[in-house]
DNA sequence: GAGACCTAAACGTCATACTTTTTATTGCGG
DNA sequence: CCGCAATAAAAAGTATGACGTTTAGGTCTC
């Protein structure tokens, strides 16, 4: 199991000096149409040419940047940016844009996850049935006490194993993603409650539907939880008229 | 208004060289845990390693690929590919792999399009909508008489229009996604036939409800017509058991 | 003032040398 | 025969310098 989100280590030089640009870039440091050039960069960073063209590449894969001859590295619009790369999210939602990035994430999750049980209920192994009721037990025995630590283990992995019976790949790589709002949420939000137990009992019933192959209501039943985290949303960080 | 998908043009040794090994790795000529050596690689293609070195890195990004000292550039499993990225989505479009990655992107359409509407009715501009509406009357207007080509276009403006009018710029970057499957369907399964005229009121209505604020409606018109895209999917690709 | 021409700035590509990490082999001792 | 440690080699990582290519922007002419 994928335990951590993938490509945290930046060890190398190039890895460091993407990170830093990238995170710089997503921040905002750099508006849309700055101008950056590799030589510079190379200067600042005390690197190479060759490390700083490697990144430019990366950076321009990730449709951040644009590369022209005669002109240089020009930043390009937030709306060009490959937002669904794993590295950009994270990037945004470790800088200043971070509240955007999490309504913008919780939106998506609460399309996706429902439809993901209903096809869970359908496709889920027997093996997957088994992990999904452990995990909402899990949940249950560590909703009371102030174990938000390991409640929210449950939780990620809960909804990792739902993405991913659902046997769909698209869905299936939305888990990194969920595990980040919900370890956002338990940092941000609500550090000394113990979880909704409303939110805990959704959860096995979902459980449940999906054993039974009820996918009618297991996506029922998933639509609740989602609409529950975008209220939550809404209570964290209002709608900035957007 | 973007008009084309992101970086068709292929200019330049590097993209060349990107293009080819990404073709070949997502249609699964290197199967899983394959080795390639970056000087092989410059051999075969006659370019410098410099080049190779930034192809790598770009591939690496999309965890196509791994790079390891002392070992080269291994091939990752299928799950762990950034599958969202729109080069690697063209890439799995045009090589062996597109009925499968055609349905899991129909699956996460008809799951995000339906809340899109949704949020569109909500968050629509009066420019939107006009806009929305056009596209609805062009649909209505190219629905008879074999003109597909010029449907086509409609629709493909109609639903980017939606995603875009949701205010959701994760929704509003599946915009490219949406006009491939839509592209691909009107090429490969119903080039003779009229579009299905219930398909067409149903893309009024949601017109309609968009422009009324009436969010409940249109997301389950959307809806419908998402049920629709589903079932045609089982029509022309049949679900490989999973 | 408009158009053709020219220059220089910045990226793109290549070649080479050197460094660093990691794997596998070898060899020693138990 | 087995295990551990020293060692050698393979491949990527980094640095440097040179040259090619494109193109923005200035200049010159008419």
């Amino acid at each position: 199991m994928t335990t951590a989100g993938q490509g945290l280590p930046s060890q190398g030089l190039h890895s460091q000096v993407l990170d830093t640009l990238g995170l710089a870039i997503t921040a905002g440091d750099y508006p849309r149409g700055s101008v950056l050039r590799t030589d510079e960069i190379a200067q600042r960073f005390d690197v190479s040419r060759t490390v700083v063209r490697e990144v430019v590449r990366v950076l321009e894969s990730m449709h951040l940047v644009e590369s022209r001859r005669r002109v240089g590295v020009t930043v390009r619009a937030i709306e060009e940016w490959n937002v669904y790369d794993p590295r950009v999210i994270r990037w945004r939602l470790a800088g200043s844009d971070r509240p955007r990035q999490l309504r913008s994430l919780t939106v998506l999750r609460s399309a996706v996850e429902p439809v993901a049980a209903g096809l869970a209920a359908r496709n889920a192994t027997p093996e997957q049935c088994a992990e999904l009721t452990e995990c909402a037990l899990g949940m249950v025995a560590t909703s009371r006490g102030q174990r938000l630590g390991e409640y929210l283990q449950h939780d990620i992995a809960f909804h990792r194993v739902i993405l991913n019976a659902s046997g769909n790949e698209m869905f299936a790589r939305l888990g990194d993603v969920v595990a980040e709002i919900l370890t956002g949420r338990t940092r941000h939000q609500v550090m000394f409650d113990d979880p909704d137990p409303a939110a805990v009992t959704l959860h096995v019933q979902v459980a449940e539907a999906v054993r039974e192959g009820d996918a009618v209501r297991a996506e029922e039943v998933t639509r609740e939880i989602a609409v529950g985290a975008l209220a939550e949303l809404d209570v964290l960080a209002p709608d900035p008229a957007r």
